[in-house]
DNA sequence: AAGGGAGAGATTGTCGATAAAATGAAGTAC
DNA sequence: GTACTTCATTTTATCGACAATCTCTCCCTT
């Protein structure tokens, strides 16, 4: 008797400030809001109806997960995109990713295993069907990776695995498009899965460095022609 | 000719949202906040002077950073302190710092040297000097730490280590002092430092790992008499 | 051409009003 | 006595107007 009148998201606990948050992040990891666009408060009242307060408190956390600039008494900016900072991005991503990996593998039970099974098949559909950019792979390749850790053991692992792996999301999906790729990310993603099920975590490691990196590097190539 | 009529921090750049954001990280991770404590719009309102509307933005941030919790339409409250937690955070902690660590020992030049020996000498004299718990020794805890891994080439892993740090050594801060160590925390440091500067990594990690752990399991014993 | 304002425009912060939600205390039915 | 309502109180969240502060540009003086 609830559910025709809700003119916004009806979620228990959720505040505009809330609201605000999760669409700016969508919008600038999606790149709708362009890097290094100025993010003046009126404008953003006017495109998603929110009042300041919770718009300001949204940006403040934004600029606390690195993907908005806060610079004081000069606003707002979408965080900029920028090669080496990519570069960077990738060798912490990779460095966090393979303990995790390891202690995942090395820790993962039953439910872990069902987890990664069910990823790699919805993650093969995707690269099948889809391409990189889309949405809809770009969830598939985050729930991927995500499960191949999750049985890491360590919630602040987790935490800070996923803030890292968000930054990178944008990376890609603003880059892509320009990128003609020779690569075969099913079979990449299917040795992964392998290796993770056969408790490889050599392998394992070995193969998440090298796909990460290759992106990386492909994404760098595009933005030096 | 600014020096003296300066009632506040007359830093360029800075906001009254920042200089509630830092207060309250120094109040929080000093204990002076307590753990669990609500915090209420109102009273931090009267307690550091700065109006609603900055204090909400730090606040948003600070929950962004791990120490505050947020929950719509409930306030905030300091984050709790949870021996669970500290043990999930001690692990992911050793994870980042070890890859920060072999980076560091991998690429460091003669600069990185030459803070590793800095930062090692004031380290020795705060442990002479002083205890955990106290503002000097923690800086130069920090320091010492953040000089041996400040070589790893990535801001990011660096970025992701300081956060980690940062709620760790609440954790130390507010459990110390019950605490009857038998530890030579002096001779640990000093074997850590070695390792660095022989480029060593694996004792380094090896006994980075030792180090953090040790801490973990002596808050742990006196949290569950 | 360098330096120093003046002033326009943005950003930040304050305050009070109001809406929305949670809390806690009675009260009521069973 | 327990569980469920109701209702007043308190807390939180939001808005909008205004004030204070800062930034940046442009123009003037020297």
């Amino acid at each position: 008797m609830d559910a025709i009148l809700t003119p916004l998201e009806p979620e228990p606990g959720s505040t505009l400030a809330d609201i605000a948050w999760s669409r700016l992040k969508r919008d600038i990891i999606s790149g709708d809001r362009k890097p290094g666009e100025r993010l003046r408060i009126e404008r953003l009242r006017e495109l998603y109806g929110i009042g300041a307060s919770p718009l300001r408190e949204a940006l403040q956390r934004l600029s606390a997960d690195g993907l908005v600039i806060a610079e004081g008494n000069r606003g707002f900016t979408v965080a900029p995109l920028d090669p080496d900072e990519f570069r960077d991005l990738t060798r912490a991503r990779i460095a966090v990713e393979r303990e995790a990996l390891r202690l995942a593998i090395a820790q993962g039970g039953n439910d872990w295993e069902g987890s990664v099974v069910s990823a790699s098949y919805l993650m093969a559909k995707a690269d099948r069907e889809t391409s990189p950019g889309t949405d809809a792979w770009e969830q598939a390749n985050t729930t991927f990776h995500r499960a191949m850790v999750s049985a890491c053991g360590s919630q602040w692992l987790l935490r800070v695995r996923d803030g890292l792996q968000m930054l990178a999301e944008r990376y890609r999906r603003v880059s892509v498009g320009s990128a003609r790729s020779t690569r075969d990310l099913g079979a990449e993603h299917r040795a992964i899965s392998d290796a993770v099920l056969a408790r490889d975590a050599e392998t394992a490691c070995a193969l998440t460095t090298e796909h990460y990196s290759k992106t990386e590097e492909e994404l760098r190539s595009v933005a030096q022609p």
